[in-house]
DNA sequence: TAGACAGGCAAGCACTCACTTGCCTATTCT
DNA sequence: AGAATAGGCAAGTGAGTGCTTGCCTGTCTA
């Protein structure tokens, strides 16, 4: 079981996480291609798959599968543990 | 410069702050002694010191010099960047 | 049905990370 | 001053990680 923080430890899976809270339902193709055109990250497809892979291991990300395409959801819920283990002071907000 | 994700991918480390957390102006050696005995966590001194100054360079940790010992401080601003970066949804408080 | 399309599996490589070992510096106490 | 205490620096090692390459499976379309 790969936890949380190992998930988060890696710009890529990061960025990933950015596209699927700013999009939700996309393919592993369309990430790659947001990727490659958004942050300028030339990877292989495969790379991209097994970061998937420990995203969804981390419970970070859900995916259903579409006939021969497989769409990925952002779960956001994993996270609740940071925030429950150690309380962020509220930041000013002025 | 260390990322707090990378910080946080650590067991030890998390237990480092976890301690940090509940009691403030920690020497090393106390830190070390407690890993061992209330975590089991039997490890060298420079292993703790190399956790806490990784814990250091991400923020997370400051510390200051008195006499012969070095106490540390937790800081958890830097944790603010993660709720900042994919907000949490509240979780049912029942 | 043949081919294109979306994705998966597995081995291999280079690099990083956690931890240890050995030695050194600075401060306190007798 | 000399010994003990608290900590730091640096090199070396073993395991894990990110990424690639090559091949295979399942699904839609001409």
């Amino acid at each position: 079981m790969t936890t949380v923080y190992r998930a988060l430890d890696d710009e890529t899976r990061r960025v990933l996480l950015d596209e699927l809270a700013a999009k939700d339902a996309q393919t592993l193709f369309e990430l790659c291609g947001a990727l490659a055109v958004r942050h300028g990250t030339s990877m292989t497809r495969q790379a991209v798959s097994q970061h998937l892979a420990v995203l969804e291991d981390a419970g970070l990300v859900r995916s259903e599968r579409r006939g021969r395409t497989k769409v990925h959801f952002f779960d956001p819920s994993p996270l609740a543990e940071i925030t429950r283990r150690w309380p962020v002071p509220r930041e000013d907000t002025p």
